[in-house]
DNA sequence: TCACGGCGAGAAAGCGATTTCTCAGCCGAT
DNA sequence: ATCGGCTGAGAAATCGCTTTCTCGCCGTGA
């Protein structure tokens, strides 16, 4: 009963420090219970339908709740529960439209059940990785590291210490579970489709040396070869950005003098970089030169020609990202590890290789 | 000292239930103040540095906080302090660049004043836009609403209640602060550089309806109109994406035959389709009609023809709202409204108005 | 009719920090 | 030499919930 005898907050000193902003603080379970005429035990019990509770006191509890326009204190709530339905996700930088698209389904698939995402952007700085996804992870129930950069090593280290965790696009020792695309299946694929073309020599422009899906894609490169003994691909060091790709282009150029008649693009930005650059120059796609990219953005099918590509599925990644770190939250195990087979998108940027002179 | 006499969490039932995820509670501050032979007063001021302490005390604190590897937890810090360190970000569509771009910016602001961003995505429902902005907003200690698309009295009872809240590119009623663009005054601009290459005759393809970026941007056509007696400027429904720019290609190419010269396209990729389809039907960009976007996303500069657009700062947009909220939160006034002036990025896809036959 | 099991609801014990309260000790001033 | 004020550190209150504990009551079976 004399719970209710709090000491009202009232204005104390009238003439001094007049705060304009006025500090309503917000009904708490107590005040609710004392409308109600119950224990702060019955109105958690109702607001939470963890066990039967007479009619009555539902009714009179849902009344105050009601009248009192109260809300539940979070913040209390994940003390006594040690969860906050948050989940993390780092990613090197929010502007890849990858990332992007594992964030949207992400944050949609989690927020059907509830929970939120919390970004954080390493910025492409490795050694931030360790302390962002710790601390990301302080603030929240389970976390996801996209695609780290970390050596293998610490990267176990990390997931370790960080789980629940599930991991993108990248190969992690320990049993943090992880959601991936088989990049070295969609480079063989597309090897598959340009050699049926009848290309022979074809050339790789690589991204990021720190990027495990670009290794990922040597990897393909190089069973591709093995795969294919009348097909050379040549690799070059390039990038993932429209300006890499846009000044890839000279070395493209002097490579068709060598026989190269395809190009094999990291990824659809490179790839579009590459063919602006190329129409300016006069070159013919696919006349003189098949380009292919890698994940299909939405600009690939609009570009000209349309790109060939292999398409990623983002918003399913983040999705199953979800149903990962759903199980794992709930004390489940996390389900088999699943990889992604990108689908070939054939369109008019890959063509039947060139007769060479 | 008994602190350290934790129940060691064995395998009491070594045949029953031994569960995989072994809970290893991690040390409480008590648990600290115990091995350093203190209170937990003073354990938490030498975290916090609150107040001067003895060397001594504070040598042993950290010592144990190394031991122990103790971390303080933020649920508690939280619920004793009413806040945790993160704001909310919502928005109608995250795969929208603009709103990517916010968001880099805002989240990398923040996070070097320690604070995290949560993500809400309302899937362009109108309707989740309240309900998801107050949860949200009930995880953190504020809020900031990208474009909402609330009508305008719905937006003012949002925004006082899930103060503090910053609202971009939309005005409301209210004191929540606003950062914006200023759309209206980059469509003068452009109308301006297509005057000036003799376009007398214009199109604006329009946005989404209940686009609140794209009514200033009306708002523009209709000042311009009013600035430039000698032009006139057609309006026509169209869209936001790529597909939508695409399929006003057929209307465009009409439009040409009313004398239409100039077209301006609610965003780049509107623009990026019309330029594709243009192309497809062999129509000379700029040479028969000019195209201009809006947004300058990186792709319009590596269209062909580089796209003439308006450059938004996204990402100093999103660290301009982080300096709002930062304000808001420590109780500070939120200072001026700002709005960006997008700046005109001339280039290949506008150029002299065709003489008329 | 009595004992016992079960159920429903209030009392109270946490959750893990911060912050106030309290008090001992020390300094300088009278 | 004594007292007031200041400083620093421990004890305890507090934040707002959930969850266990406890107990009264009711129904059922012997």
């Amino acid at each position: 009963m004399y719970g209710n005898v709090v000491p009202k907050m009232g204005n104390r000193f009238p003439d001094t420090e007049v705060r304009m902003t006025e500090r309503v603080k917000s009904a708490t379970i107590a005040d609710v219970a004392a409308r109600a005429g119950v224990s702060q035990a019955s109105v958690s019990r109702v607001l939470n339908g963890k066990s039967t509770v007479d009619p009555e006191i539902v009714r009179s509890v849902r009344r105050a709740v009601a009248d009192l326009g109260y809300r539940p204190s979070l913040a209390a709530r994940s003390l006594v529960q040690g969860r906050n339905q948050t989940v993390a996700m780092v990613v090197p930088d929010l502007e890849n439209p990858l990332f992007q698209g594992i964030l949207k389904g992400l944050s949609v698939a989690a927020a059907a059940d509830g929970y939120r995402v919390l970004v954080a952007d390493t910025v492409e700085r490795v050694d931030e990785e360790e302390p962002t996804a710790i601390e990301a992870r302080e603030r929240c129930d389970a976390i996801v590291l996209c695609a780290p950069r970390l050596p293998a090593d610490r990267l176990a280290k990390l997931t370790a210490r960080v789980a629940p965790a599930v991991v993108v696009n990248r190969a992690v020792d320990g049993d943090a579970p992880v959601v991936g695309v088989d990049y070295a299946r969609g480079i063989r694929d597309l090897v598959e489709h340009f050699a049926s073309l009848g290309h022979r020599r074809l050339l790789y422009l690589a991204g990021p040396e720190s990027s495990a899906s670009n290794a990922d894609r040597l990897r393909g490169v190089a069973e591709a070869t093995a795969a294919h003994p009348g097909v050379e691909i040549r690799v070059a060091a390039c990038g993932s950005r429209l300006d890499d790709g846009y000044a890839a282009a000279d070395l493209v150029v002097s490579a068709l003098r060598e026989g190269v008649t395809g190009v094999l693009a990291f990824n659809d930005l490179v790839a579009l970089g590459l063919l602006t650059r190329l129409r300016a120059l006069g070159v013919d796609v696919p006349g003189a030169v098949s380009v292919s990219g890698f994940d299909d953005v939405p600009m690939a099918a609009f570009a000209t020609p349309a790109l060939t590509s292999l398409s990623v599925p983002r918003a399913e990644l983040g999705a199953q990202v979800w149903s990962r770190l759903r199980a794992l939250i709930a004390g489940e195990p996390a389900g088999h590890p699943v990889t992604y087979r990108p689908r070939l998108e054939v369109r008019e940027s890959t063509g039947p290789a060139p007769v060479i002179a």
